[in-house]
DNA sequence: CAACAATCTTACCCCAAAGTCAAACAAGCT
DNA sequence: AGCTTGTTTGACTTTGGGGTAAGATTGTTG
């Protein structure tokens, strides 16, 4: 009934094709491996077991993957791309250096908590195989390289006091990183609440006087 | 030579006895095994590894301990312990809550840099077995309920702005444990260079105005 | 319907590494 | 020397879980 009066391909809406079920399936199981990586370790967590949750059976899950480490790999990629979804909203809507560090700050908060499953495989950054670690801390390091350098725009235009930079990005990305072994979606603690903390204590901790 | 007109008793001090080798052997298994954990992973360093690396073979390293999870464990509560020496310190030291917080700070860093092999295991959280994990989880919020104290002290006194206690804590611990991840003691900054930077953070985040 | 491709399952292999055990070795004591 | 207790080893068992092979099932298309 909702379909009726609808273009004759009103379908595609809502039969996804060979090419979009196979992409919606493999992020169902990224999603669930990284949820349970994050509960209980990357090392802990079987593939069996994820495949149960999932309703089939292992060797399924080796139809969308090449293998374990491929799937841990992937999700330390997806949860970085927040940090830079979160570092180019916040140069676009900051006027100064120590604007553009608090909201990087708040708003990659806010991401990562709403998007917690793939993120709080953060911590397994060892059990990553060298190839991949090799990636993924390049990719760590050019992105605190930016943060460094917002931290030095601050004390040119004078919005942060003389600081350390790296120091200052390694104190509240560790923070934030942290989160991750705490953090509960179901907690008294909204992200957003979190957020506001976070970056209050930050600004306070960066701003001159 | 140098043992020449010492008192009968001083083979004491240069022979250790049969107890105090076991307690050395233990202690030095402990510390290595630490340093792998660390460097590898819990689940990435086999116990045949450690034991090569103290020139041993593995079935020996179980004469010194009952099974794997037990080495994890003490690396754990010799981590912890450290949180605790460093409070005692501060509550001595410090006057206002201000002070106090800071110096815990300043002092739990120079403990876990100086002491970094048993310190890095910190991350490797998960890898606790139930039993154990609940243990550990029990101290460490009892730690960190201490120092939500401190906090609700300083701002009594006028020392510390309004501020929530627990995620006050949780911020300034999280960017001291993620130090695990990254902190070299070969590295170009020393222990108290990085407990400076962060305290002098932690004190402006806190202090009013 | 037949044929072909995409998806998933049952049954299996395989191996690294935790943990065990009896025997060998070492050190002190009488 | 020989006895005893503490320490270490070589050789072994066991197991969880990653990964694979070959066939069953479902879906699609001519």
């Amino acid at each position: 009934m909702a379909q009726r009066g609808r273009k004759p391909s009103a379908w595609k809406n809502v039969a996804p094709s060979r090419d979009e079920l196979f992409a919606l399936k493999r992020t169902a199981l990224l999603r669930e491996a990284a949820r349970a990586f994050s509960a209980r370790g990357y090392h802990d967590t079987s593939l069996d077991d994820v495949a149960k949750t999932l309703g089939v059976t292992k060797p399924a899950l080796y139809y969308y993957v090449t293998n374990k480490q491929e799937i841990l790999f992937e999700c330390h990629m997806l949860a970085q791309d927040l940090g830079n979804v979160a570092y180019d909203y916040a140069v676009e809507h900051g006027k100064t250096g120590r604007e553009k560090i608090v909201l990087v700050c708040r708003r990659y908060i806010e991401l990562i908590t709403s998007e917690i499953g793939s993120c709080a495989v953060l911590s397994e950054f060892a059990a990553l195989e060298p190839k991949n670690r090799a990636v993924i801390a390049k990719r760590r390091d050019d992105f605190q390289k930016k943060f460094s350098e917002l931290i030095i725009e601050g004390v040119k235009d004078g919005s942060i006091r003389e600081a350390d930079p790296r120091m200052t990005v390694f104190f509240f990305m560790g923070a934030i990183n942290w989160m991750t072994q705490w953090f509960r979606p179901d907690g008294d603690m909204s992200g957003e609440g979190i957020a506001s903390v976070f970056s209050d204590l930050l600004e306070h901790a960066l701003k001159p006087q």
